[in-house]
RNA sequence: GGUCCCGUAGCUCAGUUGGAUAGAGCACCAGAUUCCUAAUCUGGGGGCCGGUGGUUCGAAUCCACCCGGGAUCACCA
């Protein structure tokens, strides 16, 4: 939230001076140099005057020995030039090289332009991330464009268990990733407090209510909830209501219990999604959607455009088809957006279904401003996404939703896979997982893999304290730079001052060896990093970084061990020393502001 | 049968939205320490990127059709 308010204030600072200043994502600074370069062509007659520079890109090479940039400009403009791709290379890269921070060009390939960019030019980004601190990789790419993020929205039939966690972590480093991007983002939970499950529970609580008042309930019924967190549920009832409906008709009791368990269960997702370091912003009652006659609006709306009838659907293709009846119902034109069949708003006794509810809570979103969505769904959902896309385009033009599908967690314990099931009671709550391998780990590892590939958790490797385990390996790195800081430099210069507005004014121009550099530019890759996962909606983007990041940091630490001159602390040598103290410090910033999206801590030390 | 996702080193996976000679980690082999930690690093071998066509200057990436694995499939939510 801290993080957000800075991010807003900084934007607009940003916005009264000079757009440019608040881009530190080099690639699109130097994009602009190469623009401008082109331009000047341009009006000395060399290139057309109305290029396009839409598909025009400033990369780092795939093989760094080709330079630190790399543009494809030549090739990308050689169709509207009607020039060959070399020659309009040729003709650019003397452009290039007469700026400052380019220290050389070449024509390479098809007409590939390579640039290196001076060393005092990465020398001067230490310090441009030590001033920007934890806000370092902040951007406007999102232009402050409201965004909702719904994840997580489990029934609240019962407390979250480990299957929930995967998509309660992605969805909120999501937003995380989103805001550090520039997106005004909203993280919403909705609650499916209107179905037949939320009838089941309220039966299963009534059995707890009977049991609080002394009776005997036996087991629980097959088709009831049997977990004993209603228990108290039970006894909350008996506090509040007495004994007055014992023995009543459901039809007396059942309204009001549906609406205690349903709260009741909302504080104990809660309570465990807050375990996990999730808090949502909205939580959404699908409830108040049928109450107040949202869903014939949007039915109603969507009936306006055309795109809702009445009619019978085809029995399903390579089904068994036993005890199918074909019957009037209303549809909505999902073929019409995308989706394979025509889909039912509702059912035959009349009630909406659970995607008429659906629609109308989308409906709902967008008229909250909301014209960009995010749904993060579990994997049994996958079939679910077309339906609901094609609804939302059908509701407005500019409307986007975007599906995110978490796959499955495997779960091990020591290389062995182990099964959950609710029948044999062994079902691992989310609960049970934080308490074992704590909170930061379970977010970091929930994050290392694609959202779309299934992962695997094994309880024991993830606390191993060992190279394979990745939380390790960042931590590691960020608990070094901290320990070098705080206890070696006091040693060595108890007079050295080294906060982040003193090292971020010191001379820089020792850091010359290559790998020094080399650690610089990584940490210059932030931005862009930051940039390219919010775009693609991928968090773990920033898990692989900051991997990355910490074998980079790593490696120069043993080269340390090799060669003395290359350590962090040169003992005759102040200047130095300081300079380098600046880079690492700049390391861990970016360290801890990558972790800050993923929603994990950074360790100071790790004994 | 339809739809969606996946298929990359022996294993687990990245791959900057179409870029140059496809990368990590584990495992295997050979080495290195201690600025606050070997919880780390350096080097080595290992690949028809599932297959075949197509799109173009250029494809692991986009398109089509196959092959293999998973999820899902009318009134549940």
């Amino acid at each position: 939230m801290l993080n957000y308010l800075i991010c807003r204030r900084f934007r607009c600072k940003a916005q009264l001076t000079d757009q440019k200043d608040y881009k530190m994502n080099i690639f699109t600074l130097f994009r602009d140099v190469v623009v401008e370069a082109l331009n000047n062509l341009s009006k000395t007659g060399a290139l057309p005057s109305d290029l396009e520079y839409k598909n025009l890109t400033v990369e780092p090479p795939r093989d760094a020995s080709h330079g630190d940039l790399a543009t494809n400009a030549a090739m990308v403009l050689a169709k509207q030039a009607r020039q060959n791709p070399r020659a309009v290379a040729e003709m650019l890269a003397p452009q290039l090289e007469k700026h400052a921070d380019i220290e050389s060009v070449d024509v390479a390939g098809p007409g590939f332009i390579n640039m290196r960019v001076a060393a005092s030019f990465w020398q001067q980004q230490v310090s441009t991330i030590l001033s920007s601190g934890t806000d370092y990789g902040a951007s406007d790419m999102g232009g402050n464009e409201k965004i909702n993020v719904e994840y997580v929205s489990v029934n609240p039939t019962g407390p979250l268990h480990v299957g929930h966690v995967r998509g309660a972590v992605f969805g909120d480093a999501l937003s995380n990733l989103l805001i550090k991007a520039g997106f005004d983002v909203t993280r919403e939970y909705v609650i499916n407090d209107a179905g037949g499950q939320i009838d089941v529970l309220a039966r299963s609580a009534y059995l707890r209510y009977c049991e609080a008042h002394g009776r005997d309930v036996g087991e629980i019924p097959e088709g009831l909830y049997p977990g004993d967190y209603l228990v108290p549920v039970g006894v909350t009832l008996k506090e509040k209501y007495g004994d007055q409906w014992l023995d009543a008709d459901e039809s007396v009791w059942l309204e009001q219990i549906r609406l205690d368990a349903t709260a009741a269960m909302m504080e104990l997702i809660r309570a465990d999604l807050k375990t996990l370091g999730v808090v949502q912003d909205v939580y959404f009652s699908e409830l108040s959607l049928h109450k107040d006659g949202r869903i014939q609006d949007a039915i109603a709306d969507l009936r306006s455009k055309g795109h809702i009838y009445e009619g019978v659907l085809e029995p399903p293709k390579g089904q068994k088809t036993d005890d199918w009846e074909p019957r009037e119902q209303t549809l909505f034109r999902a073929t019409a957006f995308g989706d394979d069949v025509d889909r039912a708003l509702q059912k035959s006794n009349g009630d909406y279904t659970y995607f008429a509810a659906d629609i109308a809570y989308h409906y709902d979103k967008y008229k909250r401003g909301f014209h960009s969505m995010i749904d993060v769904w579990g994997a049994d959902h996958g079939g679910y996404v077309k339906r609901m896309q094609s609804a939302v385009k059908a509701l407005a033009d500019d409307g986007n939703l975007d599906v995110k599908i978490c796959q499955l967690v495997r779960l091990f314990r020591d290389g062995e896979p182990f099964k959950m099931s609710k029948r044999a009671g062994n079902f691992i709550t989310l609960r049970d997982v934080v308490e074992e391998v704590g909170r930061d780990v379970t977010r970091f590892i929930m994050l290392t893999r694609k959202n779309d590939a299934p992962l695997d958790f094994d309880f024991k490797k993830v606390t191993e304290q060992s190279k394979d385990n990745p939380v390790f390996y960042v931590q590691y790195a960020h608990a070094r730079i901290c320990s070098v800081l705080k206890n070696r430099t006091p040693e060595a210069f108890p007079d050295m001052k080294t906060d982040d507005s003193t090292l971020a004014s010191v001379a820089l121009d020792g850091l010359t060896d290559e790998s020094e550099i080399s650690l610089i530019k990584q940490c210059c890759a932030f931005p862009r990093i930051i940039e390219a996962a919010a775009e693609a909606h991928e968090p773990h983007r920033i898990a692989f970084y900051l991997y990355d990041l910490a074998s980079e940091f790593h490696s120069l630490w043993n080269k340390g061990n090799d060669n003395k001159g290359l350590r962090f602390i040169v003992d005759d040598n102040a200047a130095i020393t300081q300079a380098r103290l600046a880079m690492i410090r700049s390391v861990g910033l970016v360290i801890s502001s990558g972790l800050a999206i993923l929603g994990v801590k950074p360790v100071e030390e790790m004994r």
